[in-house]
DNA sequence: CTAAAATACTTTAGGCTTAATCTATTCAAG
DNA sequence: CTTGAATAGATTAAGCCTAAAGTATTTTAG
């Protein structure tokens, strides 16, 4: 039920999670609990993940997923195709690319027979970087994840290809038409 | 190991999700493949309604959680526990809290015993609005995530509390040490 | 060939986020 | 009471994000 009597309004000694969802309603609000729940887990997640990073490796989580998508296409991406892999727009690629290529982690080759567009790939500084926070990142993961057991694990990447197929579908068309 | 064959380096026509994790590999890594799919799908959910949320009623995300979570507490909240509730730094609730106080949906009342504190919450104007668009909300994310059955539901919500109270164990020993 | 439309990318303005620092207040010891 | 530590918030600098506008190039139509 989760009545949330107001414990934590003496917030001296912090309960480090009461986050979102922990308060959400009783029987109904099925699928709201579902989203706040959601939400919330990919946060802890993300945060644990951005701040090894940062503190391992003095780099950021946008950093690494670029550089993570650029690692397994040895010939290269163009930005179009960054942007829509890692789902964000043009302006953050441009950014982050232009880090990467200053600390020659990363380099931009003309795209022959398009001389607007170029293709960006690692260097080998860049693989070399890459490889071992891949690595550790790897370990985290696994680390976090522990919990489940392989069989949960399973149902749970099912259910989340139902919930993307779905949220693709209604998502898509127009973009909330 | 990622062997990451090059299968979709020819992007001419870009399949509209070709996101992050779709091209991880086969059997191995099955944590980070779990990891990247529920970020994508959370990403997927959450863009949905922001995009949704500014469309429709011209506002944010931060400040639908932040209007959301005062909802709940009619005496209002203090700052600290507002961050602390929507898992955010300070920083960004002062700012979202100004705002909605320039905007009469929010206010600031003095903490009485503490003249360091005082306890935000919404207006009358506040309750108006934020009603309205919790409604929307509400009905957006009944929809997005129909695709799943009342057990399905069910299942994934248990799964990801398992994620959840795992995460926060190996996560909150002073955060990575 | 040429004008218009589409495309690839960059730039800009503005919002949210963090970590770190600062101010004001309260609390805890001596 | 007074000093020093802890706490509540605000502020700052810097990163990532978006949407929208701008530039250069290519494609399409007439």
């Amino acid at each position: 039920m989760l009545r949330t009597t107001v414990i934590d309004a003496s917030d001296a000694a912090p309960a480090r999670h009461a986050d979102r969802e922990t308060s959400a309603r009783a029987d109904d609000h099925r699928a709201l609990r579902l989203w706040l729940r959601l939400l919330t887990c990919t946060q802890l997640l993300e945060r644990h993940m951005r701040n090894l990073l940062r503190m391992r490796f003095a780099t950021t989580l946008p950093r690494f997923d670029l550089m993570s998508r650029l690692e397994r296409y040895p010939g290269g991406l163009k930005m179009k195709e960054l942007s829509h892999h890692l789902m964000v727009t043009g302006g953050s690629v441009t950014g982050i690319v232009d880090q990467l290529v200053n600390e020659k982690l990363a380099e931009r080759l003309p795209e022959p027979g398009d001389r607007r567009a170029f293709r960006v790939r690692l260097t080998r500084a860049g693989y070399e970087v890459f490889g071992k926070m891949a690595r550790a990142h790897e370990e985290w993961i696994i680390s976090v994840l522990s919990g489940l057991s392989r069989k949960e694990h399973a149902e749970l990447f099912r259910l989340l290809a139902k919930v993307k197929s779905h949220a693709i579908e209604t998502t898509e068309r127009k973009d909330g038409a």
